[in-house]
DNA sequence: GTCTATATTGTGATAGAC
DNA sequence: GTCTATCACAATATAGAC
């Protein structure tokens, strides 16, 4: 039933996503243009209308995709039996990897939504990220007395900014002081995960 | 000498710069057009090409300025005789509310950064940013076993982290943790000045 | 120094053949 | 489902009058 010069139109679909999520990752929607993502698929500008209604269409789907790529490994580790301590390391040192593996990412979204906070409505709803998960956890260790009392937002912002700021600030950081030199920085970024657990459990200790 | 019809050439050259600055930082560089910039200042679009020869050039004037803007008040506070603990309060505090009073600031230069880190260079040489200072006094008081032996690098980084993060991912965190409350947030970030000092200095206390 | 008019190219999007 | 051809418009940039 299938013709020859027909192709599965999910391949084509995909191919269409991960050419579009290189390219305005890289760029931003607005320095992006739809002939960019048309070659790097390799297929007709017209595809991507076909597929997708409109460049904003498009950049949604891959934005939501991004975007939640971040989500689902911390929600492991959040509702996890562990304790406070234990899901603090476990969530540094697997958030820094998540981040280095996607190193343009970080700087990414900050931009996109900063141009436009409204896409996140859409989006949240859809992630199922639960913090209460972990500030209700975080709260009972506290009343237990093993915990220093503090509001846990700041924890939670604590750890968000040490992870994602040195990725996303790599190009001024690396300069300023590194001397530009990549491997060198790698190897500090990679030497920080434990700084970092350090830090932010030494925060929360009586 | 000056005849009815002209304007102060000064006057307008700024005019555009500060219409620029403002169109620029809201809407980064490809998300801005000329025209927004002239709507702006008041003027003809033409009159941008006259001033500044193309885009890149306004842009890159824009970019300098504002990126120096967050240089000299840390500098003077890298230079005081004060004590690294007594440095890191102000450098906290100050820092802070200059980030406050531009919110719009971080992500912009974040993005921007990360878009052509080459810009960096020629912007760089011209800052007198001198880290080392800052290095320098805290090695001293290391040695006096005063301090925590550490990576000064790691304080900095923090530092930085700290301060810029809940400012540039404002929209996200302020969503998720503060039900979009920007009074809310903005009465958590004013708090936070404390929070941050204490954290730091804490970390780098034997 | 400031404007109008225009050149030139690029862009998102659609129509229609196959 | 995929392509070519094309539209309608917006963008940067320049030429030239005043």
């Amino acid at each position: 039933m299938v013709k020859s010069h027909e192709v599965d139109p999910t391949m084509t679909e995909s191919r269409i996503m991960e050419a579009a999520r290189k390219v305005f990752i890289l760029h931003g929607f607005e320095g992006t243009t739809m002939q960019q993502i048309a070659d790097q698929a390799g297929i007709n500008k017209s595809l991507l209308h076909y597929y997708f209604r409109n460049k904003e269409k498009l950049f949604e789907s891959v934005f939501a995709f991004a975007f939640r790529q971040f989500v689902p490994q911390i929600q492991d580790i959040l509702v996890s039996h562990a304790t406070v301590t234990e899901k603090i390391e476990r969530m540094v040192s697997e958030y820094m990897d998540l981040l280095l593996k996607n190193e343009i990412l970080p700087a990414f979204i900050l931009h996109e939504i900063n141009r436009n906070p409204d896409r996140l409505y859409a989006i949240m709803q859809n992630t199922g990220l639960d913090v209460n998960m972990f500030v209700h956890s975080f709260r009972v260790e506290m009343e237990q007395n093993k915990l220093r009392p503090m509001d846990p937002r700041h924890l939670i912002v604590n750890m968000l900014a040490l992870c994602v700021f040195p990725v996303a600030a790599r190009p001024l950081v690396q300069r300023v002081l590194f001397s530009n030199d990549t491997e060198l920085y790698n190897r500090f970024l990679q030497e920080r995960k434990k700084e970092v657990a350090r830090f932010i459990i030494q925060s929360i200790q009586v």
